[in-house]
DNA sequence: CTGCGACCTGGAGCGCGCTCCAGGTCAAGC
DNA sequence: GCTTGACCTGGAGCGCGCTCCAGGTCGCAG
């Protein structure tokens, strides 16, 4: 059973964000409410843990923080905006899967340009 | 058949790249050799155009502009430089399958959360 | 001969997403 | 009591990849 509650050290190792960009993402509102000790520091929940993994998820396939701003809006804004973020989501959902698609054609190409110079290499390696 | 030379303007459409791209492109090395007309003007052949594609594959990779340099350094070098662009390509190729890889696993979570967000609305719109 | 529009150049500016810095606070260890 | 180190703040700076701008040239249509 984990401690649920984390140091921004502790935080940047589990969520894969630095430090900065744990105190940037609060300062520009994608994180809220996240509590402070008696001195005035950090201290990260399971909760903002999860949060934090959804944010890279969301940042890793590209959505732009506006985006995830809008999102995080949405989110504090309890059962009302489930519709919202659902269609949200299914948006960026298909973008991801667009994303992909081009990724794999454009991989295809390469990989056309690879083989062009493994036959190249090998015709100098045993000519003729 | 095409005419096998176009303008600028041209260019941009078919490559996909804006005109300011291409000269800026020219500018810092990773087009070399476009041919001017009387007047100045750039003038694009089928190889440039051939030679642009690659360029979008490998920026629409994720490729960092400096290493499609290099790759354009070693395509200048002629047939001594194929072994060194096949290992470019190769980790590039490497790097798009981890890449795709990523994005599949995010997009597995924000999907679980979409799936969990209309087992919410669905709640609402036909509850108990 | 004039106007227009596509093009040219060098260089400044921009949007994004962080990343770094100076100067300060606090708690624990020696 | 003093040092150390993790943390705090507001704000400046940065790297990337373009994108835009001012001022100029050229060739063709009217």
């Amino acid at each position: 059973m984990g401690v649920s509650s984390y140091s921004p050290a502790e935080t940047a190792e589990k969520s894969g964000f630095s430090i900065d960009t744990l105190r940037y993402y609060e300062k520009i509102g994608l994180l809220s409410d996240i509590a402070r000790n008696a001195s005035g520091r950090r201290v990260f929940s399971d909760d903002d843990l999860a949060w934090l993994h959804m944010l890279r998820c969301l940042r890793g396939t590209g959505m732009p923080i506006a985006e995830m701003l809008r999102y995080s809006e949405l989110a504090r804004g309890g059962g009302e905006t489930f519709q919202e973020r659902l269609e949200l989501l299914q948006d960026h959902d298909r973008r991801v899967e667009e994303q992909i698609a081009a990724l794999r054609v454009q991989q295809e190409q390469i990989r056309m340009k690879i083989a062009y110079y493994q036959d190249m290499t090998a015709c100098e390696i045993a000519p003729v």
